[in-house]
DNA sequence: GTCAGTTTGTTCTGTCGTTCACAAACCTCC
DNA sequence: GGAGGTTTGTGAACGACAGAACAAACTGAC
């Protein structure tokens, strides 16, 4: 018998895991994961959550892959970078498997966040469950706008940008949400990156500039429905029209 | 001379486009551009837009990639798969290309867009300017709770999901935005479908299925943060906890 | 203990995407 | 009209990724 039983885990997330003989242990130090494959482990992760709520204890990777709506190879070459951490003949099982992927993502320690824009994004996203109940806390809401000071958004008050470096020391943050309007996501970048910011995620539709060292990532919701509009007008178009004579006579 | 100066050029996106023999007219039918590519026109349209607010007529391909922050060779090979619309030596007319990239896209036509589920990020959504402004208009917000119908929503009223099938057909909408909770998602997907529309952009924390023809893009605001998070424990880590020993003893 | 059936982990190969480097084309100046 | 400088468009090398295919490893039956 091996070190684990689906049988003894704890019920919900908290695995013990000891470092018996004789079980593959974890990726070894030199193997980097891929960033592709990075992008996918939350989403197994979610999976793996719903077929535990389900009450799922073992899953094959022909099972969990539908359910994260991947290729089963995919999934099982993207585990293979953490580790070996199925059992052949049988399957994954699902607590250890996400116990293992929350702690490769980081998942186990808490994340403090702070979101900076408070105008109608940043208070739906003050107010997303999904943070909270994934690892991070939302810890402070910073705004330029004085006439938003010390509104309460999501149980917390608005609070000043120029707090920012106080909150930042604080509280140990080293993740921040850009919210605000275009012209002013630059300037919040840079302060961010000044106050020991080194993960930014960017609500703001421009493109920020920050040094090396420092993360960005971007969600842009007309750049997605953009994308859609492209493929959209792709299909409409009868096969016919395509095939030239169509980039002639051409008018706004 | 070709067919276009920049003095010619209409004031405000507006270009007067005429099949002049011995000009470049567009790419030809036989090629497909890269989904890759696909994904940045947006962002370099959004950067011809910023420069031509900047009062700028002509840039080079790495003035633009700069403003759009990616390689220029990247962006040349991008431009390439669309046609020749720049002039060596010189560089690309900002009004010109900018009209070509959004004829690519499709946005020299109106898109009608539906929001499902009007909640806190349904609101966001539908109040977001960058929609409108990009040639998207929201025509209908939906919601399945009767409490919220009638409410007016950046001025239009939150209608029931019964309706869907009317609107849309009436319309003539294409593109559906899903931002219901995760449960709603995969039935909310279907009816949409079901409807006729064949593109779904979706909030909602959940991998939804569909059938092929339709497209779907996610926008995931936890699995965003959760790959700063991974990015973010590798920085921590000062390379020697990295270097095995982490593995035994892992507690939650 | 052996055999049949199942499922993982990994290797291999083709495709897609990025980057370099350079010829072709253009402008300006003389 | 020609020379020199500039910039695009693209061929080619390189790297990352996806998918198929298979050997290795496990279970359970007998």
């Amino acid at each position: 018998m091996t070190a684990r039983t689906p049988a003894d885990d704890a019920p919900d997330g908290v695995v013990h895991v000891d470092g018996v003989a004789g079980r593959p242990q974890g990726r070894e130090s030199g193997r980097e994961i891929p960033e592709a494959t990075v992008a996918r482990l939350p989403i197994y992760l979610r999976a793996l959550t719903s077929l535990a709520d389900q009450g799922t204890d073992t899953c094959s990777s022909e099972d969990l892959a539908a359910a994260a709506g991947v290729n089963s190879a995919k999934l099982r070459k993207d585990l293979s970078y953490l580790g070996s951490y199925g059992t052949r003949g049988v399957g994954y099982d699902v607590a250890y498997l996400r116990y293992q992927i929350a702690r490769e993502i980081g998942l186990t320690q808490d994340w403090p966040v702070i979101i900076v824009g408070i105008g109608n994004l940043g208070h739906a996203l003050a107010n997303f469950s999904g943070f909270r109940s994934r690892g991070f806390s939302v810890v402070a809401l910073l705004d330029a706008d004085p006439q938003r000071h010390d509104e309460l958004v999501a149980g917390l008050p608005v609070r000043p940008f120029d707090d920012l470096e106080r909150i930042v020391a604080g509280q140990g943050v080293s993740i921040g949400v850009i919210a605000t309007p275009a012209v002013a996501a630059q300037d919040v970048a840079d302060k961010l990156v000044a106050c020991g910011i080194t993960s930014i995620l960017n609500f703001a539709p421009t493109v920020i500039n920050v040094p090396d060292g420092v993360d960005v990532r971007k969600v842009d919701l007309s750049i997605e429905l953009q994308i859609l509009a492209y493929h959209e007008q792709r299909k409409a178009i009868p096969a016919t029209a395509a095939d030239g004579g169509l980039d002639e006579e051409v008018t706004a």
